[in-house]
DNA sequence: CATGGTCAAGTGGCA
DNA sequence: TGCCACTTGACCATG
């Protein structure tokens, strides 16, 4: 089993030097300064991001992390402009190159994770076509770190709304699915939800998987408040199965709520750190550790599972 | 240099 | 109605 860490590395920008810039794929900007800077700027901040992703590709081999789920802020704004314009196009696909190389010699896996404004679900055509553009942004990203087209590098989402009728919006999933490019189609893969009231992990092997074939990504926390009937065991076993010769994917998250003994916070959302080991029913898959603290809280996980780092 | 208000996109749940 | 939480705090103006 390998235990991943989500978008930020805080080691690597701990206690540094004076003037010393922090390691960070989250460069971004603000709708008034892109339209101030334009591409240009755009650019400038997805090199550095990529150039950093490779100094986290590197710290995660010196630690023996084989998990990494990359930032959807690599490239700011390029749903706006795409990648190929950007003036630096050539450098930041020489980097991209070289960083997912390094991930494949390493042994390391590398996901996406995009946002919640991914909803293929939608029946506006618009939000459709934004997803597919966002989406297309992720598939050609992991093209150009040379990762594998199938969900061994997988691009994860959640089918995103209900409106009240889950029949049609998972139909219409379905249906935009296939408006998807190859390099997405083949990566692609579902969450379950966090609230009763959306999709549970059986759903999405039933409705989904059976339907258009992509692998289900079972979170451990999301099940607890949407469990769809199921136990925690009997829905890893049912997503394990959707997953061919690739190895699962599992998240694994704890309350904050309880974690800060405060109620009034939400009891979905993350904790800081691990109290308790991951429970993986004996099933070989990575894990995907969702927490704030990032890697640190993945060191506090190996203490708690006996794991050697 | 530190701080705090503000920030592209979609949806649903809660105060 | 408006905020929060999701994938992940970071940006930027002000003092």
């Amino acid at each position: 089993m390998n235990l991943g860490y989500a978008c930020i590395n805080m080691s690597l920008s701990k206690n540094l030097p004076r003037g010393q810039k922090k390691v960070t794929t989250n460069r971004s900007m603000i709708k008034r300064t892109y339209l101030q800077k334009g591409v240009a700027y755009a650019s400038e901040l997805s090199l550095k991001n990529c150039e950093d992703l490779e100094k986290i590709i590197e710290w995660n081999e010196q630690n023996n992390i084989k998990f990494f789920r990359m930032s959807s802020e690599l490239f700011p704004w390029a749903s706006e402009h795409g990648i190929k314009a950007l003036p630096d196009y050539e450098r930041i696909a020489e980097v991209l190159h070289r960083a997912g190389n390094k991930a494949k010699q390493y042994g390391q896996r590398l996901s996406f994770h995009p946002g919640p404004f991914n909803v293929l679900t939608s029946n506006k055509e618009n939000v459709v076509l934004n997803t597919i553009k966002d989406l297309s942004i992720h598939g050609e990203v992991m093209d150009l770190l040379d990762q594998p087209r199938t969900p061994y590098a997988k691009i994860n989402i959640h089918v995103g709304a209900t409106y009240g009728d889950k029949p049609a919006a998972l139909a219409r999933f379905c249906e935009n699915f296939h408006r998807l490019p190859e390099s997405v189609k083949t990566r692609l893969t579902v969450e379950n939800d966090d609230r009763a009231s959306m999709y549970s992990t059986r759903e999405l092997v039933e409705k989904v998987h059976s339907r258009i074939g992509i692998p289900v990504v079972h979170d451990l926390h999301h099940h607890t408040f949407c469990p769809g009937g199921l136990s925690a065991e009997d829905a890893i076993g049912l997503a394990v199965k959707t997953w061919g010769d690739v190895k699962p994917v599992i998240h694994y998250s704890q309350s904050r709520a309880e974690e800060q003994g405060d109620p009034s916070i939400m009891a979905k959302a993350h904790s800081d750190s691990y109290w308790l080991p991951v429970e993986t029913y004996g099933y070989d898959v990575d894990v995907m550790l969702e927490s704030k603290r990032k890697e640190l809280s993945l060191f506090k996980m190996r203490e708690l599972l006996g794991q050697k780092g």
